[in-house]
This record gives structure tokens, sequence and C-alpha cells, in this order.
RNA sequence: GCGCCCGUAGCUCAGCUGGAUAGAGCGUCUGACUACGGAUCAGAAGGCCGGGGGUUCGAAUCCCUCCGGGCGCACCA
């Protein structure tokens, strides 16, 4: 008996009372969702259920509950059902029957706390994006985590992910990052709007040897080449540094491909992206200059496509990228961005309309606020760019992914930079993963005291920590869900850090090595069924917010 | 000026999309069997949930308004 099961016989019970009183209110399997009472002597599980319908079918909320409850007290399984309160019903489980969930763990090992609620959406998870002028910083690092672990939970819902980069390779700001790179290869001073920044000079000793005449070739020839192979190099460090983190992407999109015109017809995407939207009535000229009409559709203002002088804009590469994700069948399109770009909201909602697709259902716009880091925030206008590399090197992978992970996206966030580096449990990845390398060596010494797992008896799990950790591991499944629903992926690292201080507390108070010449019986090896489900769900959680799962630390 | 985000314990932040006595970690103060790893556990102190209105059985959560902070408002990318 999960609780999802049990949800699902209240709808019926539901359901089938409110057909006896012959009323026309209809519920869903949402309104009868079971919730965990904060006070443990509510309970193991609450619905609200008769409050949220006794003013529909004219009942107070206690008495409708009253009708309710003989029916879910017959229910295989129950040992309780209680009316409290203003007319909460309180569901409490057998011990067995609560014990069980440990089996179906085990049972289901990596893929415990997948679902499939998800089935059948097909997604694009746009995140990062960082233009390949430079190496990432905090800022990226904190979409860089957020929007895998994303992914991640998406996937494990059923839907199908597909994570892609957006490289911005097209442009001004690509020649002024060639110019850069040539005057270091000079000796010169960095152009005016060109990129500062050490790593400058290093990309231009790796251009130097990629190219030795560089020097001697014509300004703008010279300007080209250091720009091109400047930017594979930094696109190159870039891939690696987000494999160190962990995160992979599917695709790197490069903007270049919008616009290079096709051989055959000599036409680029952007061109058919503006014939398009022209097709759809939302184009017009206006001073030279072609407009989509963005504010049918909510923008604050109309957008260009093609300035005046003939060179189409940077959003007009957004909107056939845009079209690109929609010919290539993504039912929705997540677009992870900073808050220094909230702007984009209006208008790549507007764009995604005017394609002919829904705006609710078809693009999803995460805004996530900026990282401070010691106060000082992290701009590469203020200077104090603190690299994903450095970051890396000074608190590890799994420390700084669960730290940037755990807190939703919209929430502003301050990370104090010393204790960060300190391994200590202002860091709560430390506190997780340590529960979990603890489930295995506790595994291991039971093994070696010759407990083994030949008896699986959950009615002895009767103490009130076994209780408690029981039920958080019966939530994995339902965590998920809502994580992935939500898009907050932070729920899943606040969920583990609740198992582990469950498991830490029944390690406390619950032996699963008999003491001295005590002998092994059926509670033990119960108990080491219980261990092993714990330590399957954390390093399930884990996985997906791509942090390991140590046996050891 | 307009728009979006945010104000919760001394600090950093949760709060399950309206529920029961508002939580965690750190910090502070007390304690824990010389037996499965003390990177742990038990306990204490600490709050007008920014202020004020409203919606209802019930509000940190929804609506309005003010205050305070962040970020945006290009024929730049």
């Amino acid at each position: 008996m999960t609780p999802e099961d049990l949800s699902s016989v209240l709808f019926d019970i539901v359901t089938a009372r409110l057909a006896e009183r012959g009323s026309d209110v209809t519920i869903t399997l949402g309104d009868v969702l079971l919730e965990r009472p904060r006070n443990r002597d509510h309970g193991d599980w609450t619905s609200n259920i008769a409050m949220k319908l006794a003013k529909r079918v004219a009942s107070n909320p206690r008495a409708f509950a009253e009708e309710l409850r003989p029916a879910i007290e017959s229910i295989d399984g129950i040992r309780a059902v209680d009316v409290a309160g203003p007319g909460f019903i309180n569901i409490t489980f057998d011990t067995a029957a609560a014990g069980e969930v440990v089996r179906s763990i085990l049972n289901q090992g990596d893929d415990y706390g997948h679902t499939k609620v998800l089935e059948g959406l097909s997604v694009n998870m746009e995140f990062v994006s960082a233009n390949p002028t430079g190496p990432l910083h905090l800022g990226h690092t904190r979409w860089a985590a957020l929007g895998d672990a994303i992914a991640r939970v998406l996937t494990a819902t059923g839907a199908n992910v597909t994570t892609e980069y957006y490289i911005n390779d097209a442009g001004n700001q690509m020649d002024n990052f060639g110019a850069s790179i040539l005057a270091a290869a000079k000796g010169e001073p960095t152009p005016e709007n060109g990129y500062p920044g050490e790593y400058i000079q290093s990309l231009a000793a790796h251009v130097l040897e990629k190219a030795p005449d560089l020097l001697s070739l014509p300004h703008d020839d010279a300007i080209a080449i250091a720009r091109d192979l400047g930017y594979l190099q930094q696109l190159e460090e870039i891939k690696t540094s987000l494999e160190n983190f962990n995160v992979h992407f599917d695709v790197y999109f490069s903007e270049r491909s919008l616009h290079a015109p096709d051989p055959s017809t000599g036409k680029s995407l952007i061109d058919d992206a503006a014939v398009r939207l022209a097709e759809q009535g939302h184009v017009y000229e206006k001073d030279d200059a072609v407009w989509v009409r963005t504010t049918d559709f909510g923008d604050d203002k109309d957008r260009v496509l093609t300035r005046g002088n003939g060179i189409t804009t940077y959003f007009a590469a957004d909107a056939a990228y845009y079209l690109n994700k929609k010919d290539r069948g993504f039912t929705e399109k997540i677009y992870l961005l900073g808050a220094d770009h909230h702007g984009y909201v209006g208008r790549l909602k507007a764009l995604a309309a005017a394609a002919g697709d829904d705006p609710d259902v078809n693009i999803k716009v995460l805004i996530g606020q900026l990282v401070n880091l010691n106060g000082a925030k992290l701009s590469k206008r203020a200077g104090n760019i603190v690299e994903l590399d450095d970051l890396l090197n000074w608190v590890g992978a799994d420390a700084l992914r669960y730290s940037l992970a755990r807190y939703p996206a919209d929430s502003p966030l301050s990370l104090d930079g010393e204790k960060l580096r300190e391994r200590t449990n202002d860091n709560p990845v430390f506190y997780v993963q340590y529960a979990h390398s603890r489930t295995r060596s506790v595994a291991k010494n039971a093994e070696a005291a010759g407990v083994d797992r030949s008896a699986f008896e959950p009615a002895l799990l009767t103490h009130e920590t076994e209780t408690e950790l029981l039920g958080s591991l019966q939530e994995l499944p339902r965590i998920v869900a809502q994580a992935a629903e939500l898009r907050e992926p932070h729920r899943v690292a606040r969920y583990l850090e609740e198992v582990a201080g469950h498991y830490h507390r029944w390690y406390a108070s619950c032996r699963v090595l008999p003491l001295g010449d005590e002998p092994v019986t059926d509670l033990h090896r119960t108990r080491l069924w219980l261990n092993d489900a714990t330590g399957q769900v954390i390093r399930n959680g884990l996985a997906l917010l791509g942090v390991s799962a140590p046996d050891r630390m």
C-alpha cells in the first residue's frame, strides 16, 4: 500500500459516496492527494477532501468526513481513521503495510521514484547558452546545475528531453573577441569594446600556435582567423568545464547555422523564418525596417526583424531558432534565463504565439535570480568573475552542484565562498552523502556480523523512528513528480535532507547489528532491508541532482 | 515612470501551489551509551512571516496598497 494507491482508493470511495447522495459534484484524482501531517499524532497521512467538498455537498466538513470514514476503515492495511480538527481525515497504516514499501524500493532499484506522469511530453531544455567569448562563471554555473537537474527530473517522470546550448557565435561581439585576441597576440592593449581578461592572452598564444603567420596577414583576415580559432578553443574549454561539472548537453546549437544560406536555395533559416512569420500575418514594414507585431501577443513593443541597413537583428535569429525547435517536434521549449534577461520573456512568448503555438503550453521561460558571492555580485562588467573551473577546484563538483540546486531558481542566492570551501554541515550535501555512506558501511558490517537478508518481517518495524523513516521513503515518487511538474528540482534536495535526518535518528536508536553475543533475529534482518532501501532512495535522489553517492567519505 | 522577481529566527534559506502549534542548517547555550563511523544524536533559546487593508470556516501562501531591495525597459548581441 503506497500513498498513491491509497489516494486512488480514496477517490473511489468519495466518488461512490457522492453518487449515493445523488450529488452531481465531480472530483479529480488531484483532489484526494494525501498530505503528510506535520505532527505525527495526526496519523501517517491526511486528507482534506471533506473540507474541500463540504460546502458543495451542503454538509459540514466533520459530518461529511464521518460519512466517508467507515469505507476508509475497511481498506486492507489501514489501522486507524480519525476525523480531527475542522474536518481532516487522518489515516494510519498497519505497520506491515507501511513496511512493504521497502520491498518495493529494493525491487525497483535505481528506478524507484521514477514515474510516467509526464510520459509523452517532448521537451527542449535550453540553458547556460553563454557567449563563447570567455570562460563560464558562477552565474552560468547556477543555470548549469539547475538546468541539468530539471532535465534529469523531467526524464525520470517519463518526458523525452533534449538538453541544448545555444552558441551566440555570430555578430559584433565575436569580432570584438577576435580583435581582442589579435591585439593580445601583437602585445597591444585591449581594443575598445574588447575583452580584457587573462584568458585572452592564453587564447592568443593558442591561436599563434595554430596560425604562426597570423601577424603577417592583412588586418581583417587576421581578426577573422583569431576570432574563429579562438572561438573553437574557447568552446572546447567550455564543454570540458561542463563535463567536469557533470553537465551534459545533447545539442550545441550554433547561431551561425541560422545565418548560413542553404546552398541550393540561397536562403538562410532566418530568411525562412521571416517569410513564415509574414505568412502568419504578423510582419510589417516601417521606417525602412521590417517588424514583427509582437504587441498583438502581449509584448510591450513591436520588435525589429531586419534593420534599415538590411542586416537582421538578434531577435530574428531568436525567431528562426524558435521555429527550428518547433520543426524538430518539441511540444515544450524551456528557456532557463538569468534575471538580467527577463525582458525577453514577453518577446519570446509573443514569438511562440506569432508562430502559431500556444504560449502557455509550448514555451516556458524560467527566470533565475543572480547569485551573489560574499556580497559581491558577479558580472563581467564588474570584473569580479569567479570562473566555474576555479569553483570546481575549490569546492568540488558535488558540493557546488548541490548548493546551487537546493534553492528555487527565483530565489536570490548568496553564497559564502569561505564556507563553501569548508567541509562542514553548512553544506548539507555532506549530511546527505554521509547518510548514504553510513548505509553502506552498516550493510558491510552487518554481513560481517552474520546478519543476512533471509527474512523480511515489516510488522516488526514498530519503533517511532522506523515509522518516520518508512513514511519518508514512501514519498520519493511524489516528490520527484512534483519537482518535474513544477520544474523545481530543489524539492528533491530538501527531501533528501529530510530522509537523511530520519535515517540518522533511526540509526541512533535502532541497531541493525546485534549487541555483543545477542543472537541474530529477524528484526536485525528486517532492519538491514530498511537500511538498504534508505541507501537506494538517497542514491536515486542524488542522481537526479547530478551528485555522487559515495560509499565512503 | 512602466514591467518582472524578492522581503520568513542573529546569518543562509525551506514552507508540499489556502490547512492543524510557521520549519531546517549554521551560529549561541546544555547534554549523549569508551558497542553498526561523533561528518551523528537529544534538548534549549531565538519570529507582529516588511507595514496596512481585503477575500473565508482558515492566509506566510490569493487580491489591493504602501515601504524596502534586485533586475529589466535598443533598428546591441
